[in-house]
RNA sequence: GGUUCCGUAGCUCAGCUGGAUAGAGCAACGCCCUUCUAAGGCGUGGGUCAAGCGUUCGAAUCGCUUCGGAAUCACCA
């Protein structure tokens, strides 16, 4: 039994016994004893007041005195003032570490074949730019979410919807067909996204150009906008997409094919995957079968012009258009398509979805919308809202050229990485070229990854490229560089042969007794991260044991300690570290190397 | 204007199911590498937890009001 849950029994037995009264076990308030006090654990005696009829001092002393001779696991206590502070008996701290030194997933909750089923979307790019900052922190926290789902016990798919069908992809189209001569990523070398991203900028280049001839000319912004000829390609471009001109379909296949390769490269490199991917074009027409479906059975309602509703007024809500009067979809349209083509394809208990908090409206209004269309999980549907990722300069804007490209600053993150290892003395130098450029990799892409995942991810997070290549603090070097050197000690324990069977030390010092409670705390901190659906979570609380083991670490030598069964626990307490870090970082979605 | 979210140190952020003197990192200054990895450690300075009222033994945390900031409220996606 997890030793918060004996001292809470323990609690309220000794209430039991002492004041005749049984006390709810879940109102008992258990902390950790804070550091200026002597102890492990700490109760609050306050709410016992009304049933010991006893000043706070006494109540304290009793429940101490009571719990000290019951619990073997309780070594000592002392009370200050209402609080009553309990020390831990260090056999049972090294039985602790023995024990998740045996657990193979520490932390983690098996998955069966009936545990719930969670689908988790992310990602969801569109295809006619390469991917940015803004898609990054989506990913990064789509991924890390999954893990942390799916270590909760979960079975858990990993899906992405691709926004391949619209006027955005025609654009980049038509500047191709016009401009490209032809340019393939092969002729160029250059990447698929990017350089369909290229054309997409292109048209925009042409479409202003076009519009401030039109505009010298006499016209209005607004009737330049409805005049120009650009743009009238391109609407004519994307009806031909609908009606399936067979020309059109097949220039749409290969760029959308371009973006896919070069899509894939990046997903590779940050490190996340899908299980399942849905295209738009696919899901689009089902989510209009699905809406007039639900408007035979009178869930919707059709106005005078033709077009599509849902009333949800009774939902404290406005009315939402779902088909257009000329019979196209809108995006709301497709999203129910999506849903509807996912249940078919998977029994889903969950569906969570990591979309920016700009959408959070969307989703209230596409939760009552599936439900209403029978979705079992659509009342339950979770809207990972994320904020947004702003520069120092402010927002970023596509069309001012202040986006971040995700690729480029991968590239960055790892030059970094480099440029630091080497200025730091060339620690690696005994390593091959490709071993040390793992390792830069893994820095590089760590300390991104850290970055955007230790922020609570609700809030608008401001990205500085400057900071985020910092190496030092709370960062996911920081705690890589800690792990390394766990690992360090326990490669020097090993060769010096230390027995950690042999740890049974007579007393434990405060700070290694926080860093094991600190151990003890961690499949605690899986399931808030689970619950809460908060990876930052995971990453402050790494942070924090990082920390803790750094500060003992520099107060003892462990391999020169002279006590075999003192040298054996901290080898015990370094390993299990280590492991514990690597486990959180894992879920995170961050690598940690052997050295660094 | 309606709805939702946010406001904690100069900056970036933790802490929020109410508990002891509100914590980190960055930036500034001062120490510590013959020591299992200095991408590190120790120390100093820095706060009306936006403001006010309420709830109670006790509020950064819960409730109400106000002020600031963001998002959204399209036959855009």
């Amino acid at each position: 039994m997890n030793i918060e849950q004996t001292l809470v029994n323990g609690v309220v037995e000794a209430i039991k016994t002492l004041y005749g009264a049984n006390f709810n076990a879940e109102k008992i308030q258990l902390q950790k004893t804070r550091k200026e006090f002597e102890g492990d654990y700490t109760v609050v005696v306050f709410p016992f007041l009304a049933l010991s009829k006893k000043r706070p001092e006494e109540t304290a002393q009793e429940i101490g005195d009571f719990i000290k001779q019951q619990l073997p696991e309780v070594s000592a206590f002392n009370v200050v003032k209402g609080f009553l502070n309990l020390s831990i008996a260090p056999a049972y701290w090294v039985g602790l570490l023995e024990s998740i030194d045996k657990t193979d997933k520490w932390g983690t909750v098996p998955v069966t074949e009936a545990s719930p089923l969670v689908m988790v979307e992310y990602s969801s790019p569109n295809t006619n730019k390469p991917l940015h900052l803004g898609h990054i922190r989506n990913n990064l926290l789509g991924y890390a979410l999954s893990n942390i789902i799916a270590a909760n016990g979960n079975r858990v798919v990993k899906t992405n919807i691709v926004n391949d069908r619209g006027i955005h992809i025609c654009k980049s189209m038509l500047a191709w067909q016009k401009w490209g001569n032809g340019e393939t990523p092969a002729s160029s070398g250059k990447k698929g996204d990017h350089l369909i991203g290229d054309y997409y900028v292109a048209f925009d280049k042409h479409y202003k150009a076009e519009l401030n001839e039109l505009i010298a000319g006499g016209m209005s912004k607004e009737e330049a906008e409805a005049a120009s000829p650009l743009m009238a390609e391109a609407r004519e471009m994307l009806v031909k997409w609908e009606q399936g001109d067979k020309e059109v379909r097949a220039l749409w296949e290969k760029m959308n094919n371009w973006v896919y390769e070069g899509f894939d490269k990046t997903y590779k490199r940050l490190g996340v995957d899908f299980d399942k991917i849905y295209y738009e074009s696919d899901t689009y027409l089902v989510g209009k079968e699905t809406v007039l479906g639900a408007l035979e059975k009178g869930i919707f309602y059709r106005r005078d012009d033709n077009s599509v509703w849902a009333n949800l007024t009774a939902d404290g809500l406005d009315e939402k258009l779902l088909l257009r009067s000329d019979g196209t979809s809108v995006y709301m349209t497709q999203d129910i398509g999506t849903a509807q083509l996912r249940f078919r394809d998977y029994p889903i208990d969950k569906m969570v979805y990591v979309v920016g908090n700009e959408q959070n409206y969307h989703f209230q209004v596409l939760s009552l919308l599936l439900d209403k269309l029978g979705f079992s999980w659509g009342k339950g549907l979770v809207h990972f809202s994320y904020g947004m990722g702003e520069l120092p300069e402010g927002k970023m804007k596509s069309r001012e050229g202040t986006v971040v490209d995700a690729d480029d600053l991968m590239d960055e993150m790892i030059n970094t990485a480099r440029e630091t290892s080497e200025e730091l003395g060339g620690k690696l130098n005994d390593l091959s070229t490709e071993e040390k450029a793992e390792i830069n990799r893994i820095i590089g892409l760590g300390a991104l990854k850290y970055f955007m995942l230790k922020v609570d991810a609700r809030k608008n997070m401001l990205f500085n490229p400057k900071e985020s290549i910092d190496f030092n603090g709370n960062t996911g070097p920081f705690i890589q560089y800690t792990y390394a050197r766990t690992r360090s000690i326990e490669r020097k324990a090993a060769e010096a042969g230390v027995d950690i069977t042999k740890a049974t030390p007579e007393t434990i010092s405060e700070k290694e007794c926080a860093i094991i409670r600190m151990l003890n705390d961690f499949p605690a901190v899986v399931r808030e991260a689970g619950k809460d659906y908060s990876p930052s979570g995971i990453a402050n609380y790494a942070y924090e044991l990082v920390k803790e083991y750094n500060q003992f670490y520099h107060d003892f030598s462990i391999l020169r300690e002279e006590n075999e069964a003192a040298k054996a626990f901290r080898v015990l307490l370094t390993r299990n570290v280590g492991k514990v870090v690597k486990t959180a970082m894992n879920l995170l979605g961050i690598e940690v190397p052997e050295r660094m």
